[in-house]
DNA sequence: GCGGATCAC
DNA sequence: TATGGTGATCCGC
């Protein structure tokens, strides 16, 4: 068939041609393309931006997929692969055995379906080049602009420059559906219970209309008539079909003669093992583009016929199951569906809109909350409840999120959804995202009804109920989130208390909240978990809960909390002014609370929540709640705690607690409070030093979740992968007075997780991240140097840390070996031999602020 | 149950 | 300047 894309051969002089695209294999339609041209053009118009280079990412990934199947091919044994060979000899034998040649199923296909309705609705647009959809992306496009390379899912402003005269056409889907019932209607004809793969699609069973028209040769006629009677029916449209003994052969078969065309293969096991065993995998429905590559790069199976060939590798290396081995084996085959329709109801239901990318979290709620209502809407309309949702974020840099809730009720109202979905959504912030969707699944089954055309009862009882609620939300009954943060919400808190994966993603973000409890705060924590109500919540819940009934809930609603929260973003900056504050400065952090509170009091004095509690009060509020939690003994003061291990300190959620410190420690180590501190994010210092937030923020963008957490003098900084949360590294220390020269920090080693070790780029980029971290908030504290101690174990590891280091941008100072009486004093601070290794904060600093400013801006 | 990936249209 | 929306499934936690 079509020669296979030239399969990565990285020419620098033509650097195009590594740039895989969707849009050159061959397609119907492609023909006498120039491809090279194609691939260029679109590889100028692409290279450098966040799309393609994120395309690079994944192309990354996939190679690296690659490499790993190679590795796992080349350890396989011969015999190893001969027992797999009687595994599958055994399973062909089975899978033959459930070889049906008795049905004729007939695939359907209209020919660039929406380009051809629209050319139908506007006959002056015959002939010329056209597609339908925008320039930012094209849904079809006519045979005319094919020629010039232009393709569905190819953005409109690539296409335009491939085809200057292209017209565009806006995409109008009741049209198409109008279109889609007409050819329906023909469909009925032939199988009654068709299968409707999209609005152009479909699958007929035609084994009976065989039949009825007697002996061999009939699907010829069968499938002509059918095709003209389309062709009529609708006014003009055409469609290409293939018929043969399953659905899988059917639809490889009505894409070889597209357009316009059919394609028959004959019902015998000898013609139908010829067809496959030449057929590029990539025809196979299920067969894309990653799992072509695998087989064919990894493995050398082009052809469906490899499959088999090669059963006993496929056994060996993918899972049994119905995508693995199993699935391709029957497909070199030439297996496939016979079975009669079974009717699949859907299993969710999602919206999701891309717009122009944005950090602005007011823009971002705002967009949430419209999508929250068209998926409601939505939901209503086909009488769904759900109990799932999920949260889909693309971020600026074209990286694809999702994040998970499961509820204890059903619902399909958008204020639920909204409101979970807010939490979700906050739990990523800051980030800039390009796009976010929600989705619903896990419906109540008995809820659901089974006809949508039909309208049941249930279905009835469903929107009433939707409705009427609807009404209510305006009276009194369901509060939004915005009006009143206690809302509504057993729900709510059950959910939570019973997915302790997702109260902790929730927790963390508020981590050093605990310190400093503004009212709007209590409010957030009392919707996260209610059950840890007492005193004054209690008593302000009581009150709201009355006034739920009253008639204040008239203005319109709104997703956005009356006022901004105090939030130590990422841990570390005001997000109200942007100044910045380590965690561990826990009174200035007070301070600083009070004063936003002072303001905001000042600004709003005839405000109706001045409920508030006086600042002292507050602060003890907030470490009630905060200790309730664990349940652990409550101050105990200065218990004499000399000698305990660092690590103990960390395993405990609230260490920034006052009564867990050590006074004396914090004395010694701490440096007077530097309020000028770093507003380097706002103005003032120089922009030549990368803050904190810009660090995190950095590191947020390359899917690192870093966290540090203080005690006193000691700091810990930790690198999770923000994807799978399983932690890639981290570092410890303390900053501590140094014999004449102030202040240092002290860091042990940084550590870097086996996982992460081995991929050497990353882990100069994982080290780097928690290094700075670390750094910095030795910087904050007001050390000038950093110092270390490259641990020795063995030679190859040794000194590959001191690389490691020096690439880091620390210098070597001496070798502590044990042989002199200054390196014993060493060895007792570091516990071990080694390389000391030091370097100067702010020097670190300027050396590494490209890497982190870059990414900022 | 959750999250990432892949796939199809 | 600029690369979609909906739904399903699978794998590995």
């Amino acid at each position: 068939m079509d020669e296979g894309e030239s399969s990565s051969t990285n020419n620098p002089s033509r650097p195009w041609e590594s740039y895989n695209t969707v849009f050159t294999n061959a397609k119907a339609g492609m023909e006498g393309v120039d491809k090279e041209k194609v691939q260029r053009v679109v590889y100028e118009m692409s290279k450098g931006s966040k799309y393609f280079q994120n395309e690079e990412r994944k192309e990354a990934l996939m190679k690296q997929k690659i490499e790993h199947m190679r590795d796992r091919c080349a350890k396989l044994s011969s015999s190893d692969l001969s027992n797999y060979q009687k595994v599958v000899d055994r399973r062909i034998l089975e899978l033959e055995a459930t070889r049906d040649l008795s049905r004729v199923w007939l695939h359907v296909d209209m020919d660039a379906f929406y380009a051809a309705v629209e050319t139908l609705s506007n006959p002056s647009l015959k002939g010329k080049p056209m597609a339908v959809g925008g320039l930012s992306m094209i849904s079809t496009a006519n045979y005319e602009a094919r020629k010039f390379g232009v393709r569905a899912a190819m953005p409109g402003f690539i296409a335009r420059k491939l085809c200057p005269d292209l017209i565009f056409v806006p995409v109008d889907f009741p049209k198409y559906t109008h279109y889609s019932d007409l050819t329906r209607n023909v469909f009925k004809n032939y199988d009654p219970n068709f299968i409707a793969g999209s609005l152009d699609e479909a699958y007929l069973d035609i084994t009976e209309v065989c039949r009825e028209r007697g002996l061999s040769g009939g699907e010829v006629s069968i499938a002509e008539e059918l095709r003209s009677s389309v062709h009529s029916e609708t006014g003009g449209l055409t469609c290409s079909a293939g018929v043969a003994a399953n659905r899988l052969l059917a639809k490889v078969c009505s894409d070889i003669n597209k357009p316009n065309g059919q394609f028959v293969l004959q019902n015998d096991r000898s013609t139908v093992m010829t067809f496959i065993s030449s057929l590029p995998i990539r025809k196979i429905g299920g067969i894309g583009k990653v799992t072509e590559h695998i087989l064919k790069d990894a493995l050398e199976i082009k052809t469906c016929g490899d499959m088999v060939l090669k059963g006993s590798l496929l056994y060996a290396l993918f899972t049994q199951s119905s995508a693995g081995s199993n699935f391709f084996l029957s497909v070199g085959l030439g297996l496939g569906k016979t079975d009669t329709p079974e009717v699949r109801s859907r299993k969710s239901i999602s919206s999701e809109r891309t717009f122009a990318a944005t950090g602005d979290e007011r823009l971002l709620y705002s967009k949430l909350a419209e999508i929250a209502e068209m998926l409601s809407h939505d939901m209503k309309k086909e009488g769904l409840t759900a109990r799932t949702l999920t949260l889909k974020l693309k971020t600026a840099s074209f990286e694809i999120r999702s994040r998970a809730v499961s509820l204890q009720r059903y619902t399909c109202s958008s204020e639920d959804i909204l409101k979970h979905a807010t939490k979700l959504l906050k739990a990523e912030l800051p980030v800039s995202i390009r796009l976010i969707g929600l989705r619903m699944s896990q419906f109540n089954e008995e809820a659901r009804h089974s006809d949508p055309s039909q309208g049941t009862i249930t279905k009835f009882i469903v929107q009433k109920g939707s409705s009427r609620k609807n009404l209510d939300d305006n009276d009194s009954f369901d509060l939004d989130a915005s009006k009143n943060c206690l809302g509504n919400d057993e729900m709510l808190s059950l959910s939570y208390a019973s997915h302790e994966t997702s109260y902790d993603q929730l927790k963390d973000v508020v981590e050093y909240e605990e310190q400093s409890v503004t009212p709007e705060q209590e409010c957030k924590k009392e919707e996260e978990r209610p059950q840890v109500l007492e005193g004054d919540a209690l008593l302000r819940k009581h009150k709201e809960s009355k006034s739920e009934t009253s008639a204040q809930n008239t203005e319109a609603v709104s997703v956005f909390p009356q006022m901004e929260p105090l939030l130590w973003v990422n841990g570390y900056k005001c997000n109200l002014c942007g100044i910045e504050l380590p965690p561990s400065f826990v009174e200035e952090r007070q301070e600083h609370s009070d004063f936003h509170l002072a303001q905001r009091l000042q600004n709003e004095e005839s405000g109706p929540s001045s409920s508030t509690t006086p600042p002292s009060k507050r602060r003890i509020l907030g470490k009630e709640k905060a200790n309730s939690k664990p349940k652990k003994q409550k101050p105990n003061q200065k218990d004499g705690s000399k000698h305990i291990p660092i690590h103990t300190f960390f395993t405990k959620s609230n260490q920034n607690s006052d009564e867990r410190r050590n006074p004396e420690e914090m004395k010694m180590a701490l440096p007077p409070p530097r309020l000028n501190l770093s507003p380097s994010s706002s103005l003032g210092e120089p922009r030549s030093l990368p803050s904190m937030s810009d660090i995190l923020t950095s590191s947020k963008a390359r899917n690192l979740d870093l966290k540090i957490q203080t005690l006193g003098p000691f700091f810990r900084v930790t690198g999770k992968n923000a994807d799978t949360g399983s932690e890639v590294g981290r570092a410890e220390g303390v900053v501590r007075p140094w014999f004449g020269r102030g202040l240092v920090l002290h860091l042990d080693t940084i550590r870097l997780t086996k996982e992460t070790m081995v991929m050497d780029k990353s882990l100069l980029g994982v080290g780097l991240y928690v290094g700075a971290v670390a750094i910095r908030h030795g910087y904050d504290c007001g050390c000038r140097t950093a110092q270390l101690l490259a641990i020795y174990d063995s030679d190859l590891y040794h000194s590959k840390l001191v690389r490691f280091y020096r690439r880091i941008g620390f210098e070597e100072v001496k070798e502590v070996s044990g042989s002199s009486i200054g390196d014993m004093a060493d060895m007792l601070v570091w516990g071990g031999v080694g390389t000391r290794m030091d370097a100067n904060i702010h020097h670190l600093l300027v050396k590494w602020s490209k890497v982190f400013l870059k990414s900022v801006s």
